[in-house]
DNA sequence: GCCAACGTTGGC
DNA sequence: GCCAACGTTGGC
């Protein structure tokens, strides 16, 4: 899962309370049902920072709590409401994640362009903008290796 | 700040 | 249903 840590870093997941916070505010459609139907709780996930200074894998969360509709979108104050999302038929999902640890050191997208058995990994294909995106076991394996 | 890639919107 | 216009993402 990616976000931009001016906004939001693996920093600011380890200082919520319980080291825990709910993933909201994703807008997309292919995101959102993976959010909404295939990321289960115990289920381990790359916290990916995008768009910053150090552009990579920063660390690891886990699925504590499985899709239920995002609040943000029911709040007019709130920068991801969205009228169309009805509580009754709600439009958009989040999960809860928690803080599990920091990688020792952020493994750069750089890099990981750099590994053949990365190839064809979700994160690198061209154009690719989703913001929550399944890993495969072998991928997951291998940049742990590479810590 | 630039811009390629992609998603969404809305007129027709 | 098509597609041009527009908005967003995110690496560089």
């Amino acid at each position: 899962m990616k976000s931009e840590p001016s906004e939001f870093s693996i920093d600011t997941l380890y200082a919520r309370p319980k080291h825990t916070d709910m993933w909201d505010g994703v807008r997309n459609y292919q995101a959102r049902n993976m959010l909404r139907d295939s990321i289960k709780k115990r289920d381990l996930v790359f916290f990916y920072h995008s768009n910053c200074a150090e552009i990579g894998i920063a660390g690891i969360m886990e699925v504590v709590k499985e899709s239920y509709p995002d609040p943000t979108a029911f709040d007019p104050d709130d920068a991801h409401f969205d009228p169309n999302s009805d509580p009754a038929n709600p439009r958009w999902f989040v999960v809860d994640l928690k803080f599990k640890r920091k990688l020792k050191r952020v493994i750069t997208l750089h890099e990981l362009k750099s590994h053949a058995p990365l190839r064809d990994m979700r994160l690198l294909q061209k154009g690719n903008r989703l913001s929550v995106m399944p890993v495969q076991q072998s991928e997951w394996d291998f940049i742990l290796s590479l810590e």
